[in-house]
DNA sequence: GCCAACGTTGGC
DNA sequence: GCCAACGTTGGC
């Protein structure tokens, strides 16, 4: 089981998160842009760049709005692995591209996570401010199961 | 290479 | 809008 992360040699567990500010970019936008999907720019912490670079194509994420909504509010996955991020001049740094799979029924609150005791040592809560975090499969599952959505659509 | 100052993120 | 957490920068 690789379900113990360190910060320096993030291997993938093939599940994330990603966090947006709706303002700048919604799940509805990234909904929109289809099947082109959206590259994640603007990611300027080492940290998140490294678990972004261990990315696999497939790989599937939880998009959390932060700011306004505090909800996971929808499951996208990997399209394209770590490229230079293009809104960047200093060639340090990178984003992958996804696109949206599908949206969780019942938004899984912030709160929700934080009162849920098997969630506990789920990033969003120890690590608040990474804004690109690994999630451990069986944080995947419970999420998913909190959010109403059925098994298939949590492994697409 | 330490650490204080500073900047940013993001919950409240 | 405040402030805690924490990453980054830069002086020494």
């Amino acid at each position: 089981m690789a379900n113990k992360q360190s910060a320096l040699s993030p291997a993938s567990t093939g599940f994330w998160l990603l966090k947006s500010e709706p303002d700048v970019f919604s799940w509805d936008d990234l909904v929109s842009r289809g099947d082109q999907g959206e590259p994640w720019t603007g990611v300027r912490n080492y940290q998140a760049r490294n678990f972004m670079r261990a990315m696999r194509l497939g790989d599937r994420c939880f998009f959390y709005h932060s700011n306004e909504g505090l909800a996971v509010v929808g499951l996208c996955k990997v399209i394209a692995l770590a490229h230079p991020d293009p809104d960047d001049t200093t060639g340090k740094w990178e984003c992958v591209d996804v696109r949206a799979i599908a949206p969780v029924p019942k938004p899984v609150t912030l709160a929700a996570v934080k009162a849920n005791p098997k969630l506990a040592a789920m990033r969003l809560v120890t690590s608040f401010r990474l804004s690109v975090q690994p999630v451990t499969k069986a944080e995947w599952a419970e999420v998913g199961r909190m959010g109403g959505l059925d098994a298939k659509t949590l492994m697409e």
